[in-house]
DNA sequence: AGTTATATCCGTATTTATACGGATATAAAT
DNA sequence: ATTTATATCCGTATAAATACGGATATAACT
């Protein structure tokens, strides 16, 4: 706990600013640096203030949301790391926040401790993303396990050499049969899936994990 | 804590399964109803044995693998609620687990607390992922960012059409330019990606993240 | 001023994939 | 014993995708 933390708040609610701030303030290891409304006043903050270690960064924002701040933040040459705070606890909105260079996730209905944790951890240089939002990850990603068992053993074999790209005559060579064969089962693999053509069944045939 | 879990291990390595049996006996609240070295062993322990509210499942196993358990126990109806206990620490494996109905999941060097806790947060029909774990998925999931960039913004357009399972004309005629523009996207996507057909590219997209 | 990247378009040809309408053998299920 | 599901195969035909070879206009970068 020896180093000092500079952190920055972006948040547009003026309530849950102060409410972060003053529960923070009573940390030793923790100054606030600043505190700003939007992505744009924070955008100009880093501009001129560069001793910076965490933001708190809210998703929902006006001018320039918390998405646009990470993408901006890509680009700018910033050792500055981003926590998410969010209202938002869909997996989708997590795994987004994830690529563009998040350091943590925290949703605003998380306790004081939490927060301290993820603010510490991250201040080390490690990502953090609490056990809760793990969770919600793992159902987001669970959620597309349907029809693992409406295709038959067959027809899955072929589908898997389909989405590593071999045509209908190489895996025909493959498994010994006629390509006829495998031409049937892939017409009975897209009526099955209901899809058109290749490209929407590899689509669906990865997001459904079948591959 | 009131609540008695019963609970069964599954793990190949004898040393392993001791030290984990001697390691939860000293808690009240856990029972070990048995432990078993394989999948095979597992799935007929509980055609007699029902009364099993948690199994902690080594991925690698002789006979059938804990994948092959988790799959099986999708079949069967049972309120057996898994936990998986890996070396492996990658998202891949952990991604795979979530979607083939994992409860937890675990690596062989987690601390005490971190097994209890799991064991105890899944007992109560909550699904559990250590912060360790959920770095591990971030870190796999953002590190599929690659080659974002190496597609122009129209490229990266017809892609996503491609996946929505349109053809060539479709795209074309939605985005009012020639069929052979569309064609050349393609062709070029297809080199960029280095990828030789369709169901490679839209696999490898998805995989990606670019779709 | 010259290169590079992007987005657009075209000809010719071949290869793959899809559509439709069949068939047969086998094993499992009722 | 008959139906059902699976895996295998074929003819004919069209649609779509891929592989070559080009080209032009524009904007951006050096």
């Amino acid at each position: 706990m020896s180093e000092i933390i500079r952190l920055v708040i972006a948040d547009d609610h003026i309530l849950f600013r102060a409410g972060l701030s003053e529960l923070l303030k009573k940390n030793e290891d923790i100054v606030i640096v600043d505190t700003v409304s939007d992505g744009e006043q924070f955008m100009k903050l880093i501009e001129n203030q560069n001793k910076i270690d965490i933001v708190l960064l809210d998703i929902t924002m006006p001018n320039l949301d918390g998405f646009g701040v990470l993408k901006k933040m890509n680009a700018v040459k910033t050792n500055i790391k981003p926590i998410i705070i969010s209202m938002h606890n869909e997996g989708n909105y997590i795994a987004k926040c994830a690529k563009s260079g998040a350091y943590g996730y925290l949703l605003k209905n998380a306790d004081e401790e939490e927060l301290l944790k993820s603010i510490r951890t991250v201040a080390k240089g490690k990502k953090y993303f609490s056990p809760e939002i793990a969770e919600k990850m793992i159902n987001f990603m669970s959620e597309n396990k349907i029809s693992s068992d409406i295709l038959t053993t067959k027809e899955l074999q072929v589908l898997k050499l389909i989405a590593k790209g071999m045509t209908t005559k190489e895996i025909a060579l493959q498994l010994y049969v006629s390509t006829r064969t495998i031409e049937t089962h892939r017409a009975n693999i897209l009526k099955k899936l209901e899809v058109k053509n290749t490209a929407a069944l590899i689509k669906k045939a990865t997001d459904y994990n079948l591959v």
